[in-house]
RNA sequence: GCCUCAAUAGCUCAGCUGGUUAGAGCACUUGACUGUUAAUCAAGGGGUCCUAGGUUCAAGUCCUAGUUGGGGCG
């Protein structure tokens, strides 16, 4: 089967929505947080600690995983799911957002047929094109594929992004006609940048196609804050209410708790992880950063109360001591301390929205976040 | 005892035949990171150029003596 979602309730006072989704690899709530493993790894950690971070599903890329070790050979080990040994759903992406950051030349290297660019491992000349994105997603054998699009940079002319959209919604298209997986369910992706009218159209018209479930792309691509959300806005006014939302690429705590608010279901994010191994995490009174003298002596956990495995058990003063001497466990302690923040935050969430209590909850915690610096 | 080589940032060292404000890497102190080309990138603080004389318009650089360390010869 492919996935099921079904929308349980939503908040009395905002958008935010609480739900469900049933996919042959478990069942996970929404909103819910889904923690990055690009190359078939979320980077340092092993399956058993994503289960106990609380991981209901993770992504997987498809650009990434073509090249190395290629999808055959994935196919080959009985699919992604036995090749990395997670037995929990998996959302496999579809290349567009390393398109967008690898080809040179926007004009020249996007075709109507697919994208040119330079393999980022040997400079190899590489074309991808929808079908082949779905191919290598129906062979990576995921549970949810998304649909190839093109996420440009922002900002771009009204011209150009009327163009991308237009290019996006036929190799939408494309994708679906080839897409050949009974397993595995298929997202469309809603672009549009900051013009309205083309967030709306592109809504749409990507509805029109009935996919099993929507994104909204092109978001936290170097615009503000605030227009960052209202894209967000803009792309799900159109979305139907009995399928799920993804919105791409976006993960730090207020920007999940701004999506919430707006309707969104999922978020995936390489914040967590990437922050941690640069030796920073997450917590209800903002990042705090590792590399800084001042936990040298600080015997607290990262977190007070935190459950996860690393505040159950290591002090500041030691991931300060293992950043400091770049020893690889302090990123792996902070990967599995800022995947579980991330996802605990999803729980809180669900628990407010159940209660109706979500417009306070982020209150809340935005205040207790933001006004942080002199807490530590 | 004699000869010789060295001494520059916390560490390891660049600094040409004297010529702007003496540099780098690491370390230190910070800051960034949003569908991973990222265990990465960026910024900042930090100097009695071993000491004392001398030559010169000008010395980290040349000369003399000393101090400390390395090597060699007796």
């Amino acid at each position: 089967m492919k996935i099921q979602y079904t929308l349980l309730k939503t908040d009395k006072d905002t958008k935010a929505r609480l739900g469900k989704i049933k996919t042959n690899y478990g069942t996970f709530d929404t909103p819910m947080f889904m923690p990055v493993g690009t190359r078939a790894t979320v980077k340092s950690l092993a399956p058993e600690e994503l289960k106990e971070a609380g991981s209901g599903i993770i992504l997987a890329n498809t650009y990434h995983l073509w090249l190395r070790p290629g999808e055959d050979i994935v196919a080959k080990c009985g699919g992604l799911h036995k090749f990395m040994n997670w037995d929990g759903p998996i959302l496999t992406d579809c290349g567009g957002f390393q398109v967008f950051s690898l080809i040179k030349n926007k004009e020249k290297d996007i075709t109507e047929e697919g994208v040119y660019f330079k393999s980022h491992i040997d400079g190899a000349k590489l074309f991808l094109t929808p079908e082949k994105s779905i191919e290598i997603q129906n062979k990576l054998d995921s549970d949810i594929a998304m649909s190839f699009d093109e996420c440009p940079p922002y900002p771009v002319s009204y011209e150009y992004m009327k163009k991308s959209v237009e290019r996006t919604l036929r190799w939408a298209a494309r994708g679906k006609k080839v897409h050949n997986n009974p397993n595995q369910a298929l997202f469309g992706i809603v672009q549009g940048g900051e013009f309205k009218d083309l967030r709306e159209y592109s809504c749409k018209e990507t509805v029109k196609m009935d996919f099993d479930g929507y994104s909204i792309g092109g978001t936290s691509v170097g615009e503000d804050k605030p227009t960052m959300y209202q894209m967000i806005e803009d792309g799900i006014r159109y979305l139907p209410e009995d399928k799920v939302r993804y919105l791409m690429g976006v993960g730090d705590p207020i920007d999940i708790l701004e999506g919430v608010e707006r309707g969104i279901d999922i978020f995936d994010c390489v914040l967590p992880t990437r922050i941690a191994r640069h030796g920073q995490a997450f917590t209800h009174h903002g990042k705090i950063n590792f590399n800084n003298a001042q936990y040298k002596e600080d015997t607290r956990p990262v977190e007070e109360g935190c459950d996860c495995y690393c505040c159950k058990n290591y002090s500041r003063a030691y991931i300060r001591h293992l950043i400091s001497v770049d020893e690889m466990l302090g990123g792996r302690l902070l990967s599995i301390h800022n995947i579980r923040f991330l996802i605990h935050l999803t729980e809180e969430i669900r628990k407010a929205i159940e209660e109706d209590r979500f417009a306070s909850f982020k209150e809340q915690f935005l205040r207790e976040y933001q006004s942080s610096k002199s807490f530590f």
